[in-house]
DNA sequence: TCTGACCTGCGA
DNA sequence: TCGCAGGTCAGA
């Protein structure tokens, strides 16, 4: 599921629905998604446990529990849902939350992709660049960090060392909003190009967030239902379609192996 | 810096 | 049947 907006709206609906809330048992199927841990010690440590805190840094979610902090990288496929019923795959649901009031809360990843690890200290993500939902996003920042990179500008947009949350849809839409090319270099940007593509990156997730994330395959909200911001998207996944700016079809490439959309008149 | 691998499901 | 999909990572 995975891009900023999505993890931050799973956050919320989380913390909505059972913070302060005590596990009263955890079901881990064993799977390459545990990282450092087993899924019977991940289910054995977390029972009994309250739900103190469920917070997000870039793409990464992760709860505290007295002691212990847990966390998920969603991957590509990654979900949480809080009725099992409301699932596709059934079969893909990895890791199951009782908590004390009956409610169930169910981890789901059809394609494996996701990470899940149970940490002794509350994680520092150091190895992590910006989250650009949080203060330390600044205009200054972000230039300076746009002037030490020869790298294309969509490339960085989605290098989690370097901006912490922006994935393949949001690079491309960003870009789009601001008229920027995807294959420009970083510090090709002038002063004023990097200042609309700062704001329009804060514009877009939180836009994005809004309407509680994109549902291009597998993402769903926790109640199972699907986000609506790609009812929005203007470029991503529409190959061929009239830009809604200049009428132009919007172009396809591939950079780094991802595919990447944008307006060739409207972006420069 | 680039490519392939990791997985499964879906649509052309 | 094949190619592609909101992501990362190791290895060339």
């Amino acid at each position: 599921m995975p891009e900023l907006p999505e993890v931050e709206t799973v956050a919320r609906q989380i913390r909505s629905q059972f913070l302060n809330k005590r596990i009263t048992e955890v079901i881990a199927q064993p799977a390459i998604i545990f990282r450092d841990i087993t899924a019977a010690q991940f289910a054995s440590e977390l029972a009994g446990k309250k739900l103190d805190a469920v917070r997000r840094y870039g793409k990464f979610l992760f709860w505290q529990t007295g002691n212990l902090f847990p966390m998920f990288h969603l991957g590509m496929s990654g979900i949480f849902l809080r009725d099992k019923k409301l699932s596709m795959y059934p079969q893909h649901i990895h890791i199951s939350f009782e908590f004390e009031d009956g409610g169930n809360l169910y981890f789901q990843d059809a394609r494996k992709f996701s990470k899940v690890y149970l940490l002794r200290q509350e994680p520092d993500f150091d190895n992590l660049g910006v989250d650009p939902s949080k203060e330390n996003f600044t205009l200054i920042n972000f230039r300076k960090l746009l002037n030490l990179k020869k790298m294309n500008i969509k490339t960085l947009l989605m290098d989690q060392k370097i901006i912490a949350g922006i994935g393949n849809i949001y690079a491309s839409e960003i870009l789009f909003g601001c008229g920027i090319r995807p294959t420009r270099s970083a510090d090709s940007l002038s002063s004023k190009a990097a200042e609309r593509l700062f704001y329009e990156i804060k514009r877009v997730l939180n836009a994005a967030i809004q309407r509680f994330g994109t549902t291009y395959t597998a993402y769903r909200t926790v109640d199972g239902s699907a986000g609506t911001n790609q009812n929005f998207l203007k470029v991503y996944q529409r190959e061929g379609e009239p830009c809604i700016h200049c009428g132009r079809p919007i172009k396809k490439i591939i950079q780094n192996s991802r595919s990447t959309f944008y307006c060739p008149k409207c972006q420069r």
